[in-house]
DNA sequence: CTGAAAGCGCTAACAC
DNA sequence: GTGTTAGCGCTTTCAG
C-alpha cells in the first residue's frame, strides 16, 4: 500500500499538496503542472487511498450499514444486498452486512456497525409491510428497502405491488384467459391486498367483472391445496394469478391431479419469491420477479445522497465515467418498485418504464 | 462516543494506562486500585474503543471479509453468513461481504475489501466443489467455506456428503421402505458422486443391494419429469432420496398424477437447497438441510484462529462468558460438514455428533 | 500557490 | 508502575 508521504516523496512536494491534488481539491489551488505531476507519479506507484486513515479526520468511513433480517431463511435479501453493493462500489462505498432475529440483537447489531463508523443505515425488510425504524437508527441517515417507514420522514423504496397484480393479470388477459382466478395469501400482509387492487383493476380495464368465485386466499399446505381445489371446482378457471411460487405450487399439484398441463390448459402468472421454480418450471411459469436488485440499488444511491446532501443523478454513476448497468442486467424488464420520500408520496417516480 | 483520553482526564491518569487498562494488558503494570478506577470510568461513561483508530497503529481491523458468488440467484449464502457473523460478533469481529460474478469483479472486490484492511478472507462457493483461489487472496490468511481448495493448503469446510447420503438412505429405510430409488443431479458435481455414495452403502449396510434400476439422474423440466416417470414404471420405489428439493419436485408431480401421496404411499428424503418446500411441503416431505450456518460459524473461527495465530477452542465462546449457541437453532441435529486442513484430511474431526 | 504543523483515537517504546 | 513521546495515514488550518 504505498501512501501519500511516499508520493510525496517521490515527487518532492508535501504531503498537502498530495491530498488536495488526490482528492480533485486542486483547482486554483495547485499549480497544474505540479498537479500533473503527482498524478503521474500516484497513478504509478498505484497509490489507493487508506479510507480509514482519513476516516479519523473526517469521520467518514465510505461504509454503509446493511441490516436485514432472518437472511438465513429466505433468499430474499440476496438480490437487495447486490443491488446495495453494485451502487456503492460505483459510489465508491463499502458495505457492511449485519442480519438480525429479534430487537436485541438488532441494537446490538447497530452498536457494531456505529463503532465502525459507517457513513448510513440500509435498513430492509423480508417483505414489503409498514415498519418502524429501531430507536437506535435515528442518528444518521437511513433508508428502508421492501418495506415503508410508518411516518413516511424516512425515504422508502418498495415493490410497486399494484403494478405487479396489474401485469401479471394483464398477461393472463394477453394470453386470451376468459376466467382468471386470483390465488392470495392468507395473511392479511400488505402486498396481499394491493396485488389484488392491482388484479381487480386490470380485469375491469379490460372490461371484465371480478368474480369473487375466482378468488382464493389460501394458507399452507392441505389446506391450502384443498382451498385451490375448491376454487378450481366452483368456478372453472383457466387463468391463475399466484401472490407468491408457493401459491403456484398448489395450483401445480392440482392440475397434475386433472392431468391438465400448464401452459395448455391453464396459464399461470406467479410472483417469484423464492426463485426454485426458476430451475424446475421456467419455461412452463411465467413469473414475475420481484424488484429486489432494483431496490437495493436506488436504496444506496438515495442513501449516500443523503449522506453527501447532494443529489446524485441516478441516471449515471457519479464519480466514475463508466454508464449506468441496466438495472437488472438479467431481467430488465422487471421494474417494479416505487421510491417514498416525504412530500413524494403523490408524485412517485416510476423507476424505469 | 467516548474516547480513552476523556476517561484519562476523568481519572485523572494518563492515556496510555488507560489503554493498557481497557486491553487488559494491565497486570503487573497498573495498580490494581488505579485499574480498578479506570474500569468503572470507562464503563460509567459507556466506553466503545475505536477499532479503525487503533487499526492505523496495528494494521488489524477486526473487520472479516466474506466473498462469496452469486449471492442473488440461490439462496445458500444466507445461512453461511449467519453463522460467520454470529462466530465473529463472538469474537469482537465484523463481517464486510462482497458477491462477485465473474473473475474481473472478483479481484476488484478483493483489492476493495484490502484497502479497508480486513485481517483475513472467508471464501464462500455456492455449491461443494474443488476450487482455486484467486492470486489476490493468497497475501492474507483465508478459510474457505461450502467448497475445497485445490491443493489442501487452506483450510476448508465443506458439507459431508457421504454422510448426508447415508443418513437420508437410512431414513427411508427406517421408514420401512423397500425399494429405494436415488433422483440424482445430471452433472457430474461433487456433491452427486459423493451422496450416491453414501446411498449406496447405507443401503449395503443394510443388507440390501443396489439396484441400478432405481438410480435416475436427472436434469430439469420435462426431462427431468420425463427420467422419474421412467424410473417409477421400471422400478416400482416406495422410498425416494432426491438429491435436492428442485428434485423432489418432480417426484411431487409424479405421485400427484397418480394420485399417491407422499408420506402415505411414498415416502421421500430431500435435501433443502431452497427452502421454499419449507413452506407448502414441510409436513409432508422429510429434508435434509444443508449445514451452510454450522460452516459460516466454524470457517469464521478457524479463520480468526489463524489471524490471532492462537487455537481457539471452538467448544466455548473466547472473549467471552457467554455459552455457545447449538450450533444450529432451527435444526441442531443437522450437523454434516467437516473441516479440511493439510495433514488432518484423514482425521477429520466431525463436528458436533 | 505551497508547505509546516497540528490533530483525529489509539498503541508502543522508552523514560522517569 | 506510570507518563511522555512519537507516529500510524490523512485532512485542514494557517503562515509564508
Amino acid at each position: 500500500m504505498t501512501t501519500m508521504k511516499e508520493i510525496a516523496q517521490a515527487t518532492g512536494v508535501s504531503v498537502s499538496t498530495v491530498s488536495l491534488v488526490v482528492n480533485g481539491r486542486d483547482q486554483g489551488r495547485v499549480k497544474p503542472d505540479i498537479a500533473e505531476r503527482v498524478r503521474a507519479q500516484a497513478k504509478r506507484m498505484g497509490y489507493q487511498p487508506n479510507p480509514l486513515a482519513s476516516s479519523l479526520r473526517t469521520s467518514h468511513t465510505r461504509i454503509l450499514g446493511f441490516i436485514s433480517e432472518e437472511v438465513a431463511t429466505t433468499p430474499y435479501a440476496g438480490g437487495i444486498i447486490m443491488g446495495a453493493q453494485d451502487a456503492a462500489a460505483r459510489l465508491g462505498y463499502m458495505l457492511i452486512t449485519v442480519s438480525t432475529d429479534g430487537v436485541a440483537e438488532e441494537g446490538r447489531q447497530i452498536t457494531a456497525l456505529k463503532r465502525y463508523g459507517v457513513d448510513g443505515f440500509l435498513y430492509a425488510k423480508m417483505y414489503n409491510r409498514i415498519t418502524d425504524l429501531p430507536r437506535a437508527l435515528t442518528t444518521l441517515p437511513v433508508v428502508v428497502a421492501n418495506a415503508r417507514e410508518r411516518t413516511g420522514r424516512v425515504p422508502s423504496i418498495s415493490p410497486d405491488e399494484f403494478q405487479i397484480g396489474f401485469d401479471a393479470t394483464q398477461r393472463l388477459l394477453e394470453a386470451g384467459c376468459q376466467r382468471i382466478a386470483y390465488v392470495g395469501d392468507q395473511d392479511p400482509i400488505l402486498a396481499q391486498g394491493i396485488r389484488f387492487k392491482g388484479y381487480q383493476a386490470a380485469l375491469k380495464a379490460a372490461g371484465r367483472r371480478c368474480d369473487p368465485a375466482l378468488v382464493a386466499n389460501v394458507g399452507f399446505n392441505q389446506q391450502a391445496l384443498n382451498g385451490v381445489e375448491a376454487l378450481v371446482e366452483r368456478a372453472s378457471p383457466d387463468g391463475f394469478f399466484c401472490f407468491n411460487d408457493a401459491r403456484a405450487w398448489y395450483v401445480y399439484e392440482a392440475a397434475a391431479r386433472r392431468g391438465l398441463a400448464i401452459g395448455r390448459d391453464w396459464s399461470v402468472v406467479g410472483v417469484d419469491n423464492h426463485r426454485v421454480f426458476a430451475e424446475t418450471l421456467a419455461p412452463r411459469l411465467t413469473t414475475i420477479e420481484l424488484p429486489h436488485y432494483e431496490m437495493g440499488y436506488w436504496a444506496a444511491c438515495k442513501l449516500v445522497s443523503l449522506i453527501e446532501g447532494r443529489e446524485l443523478d441516478p441516471a449515471r454513476a457519479p464519480d466514475t465515467t463508466a454508464p449506468l448497468p441496466p438495472l437488472n442486467a438479467a431481467n430488465p424488464t422487471s421494474i417494479h418498485c416505487q421510491l417514498l420520500e416525504k412530500d413524494s408520496v403523490a408524485a412517485q417516480p416510476r423507476l424505469g418504464e
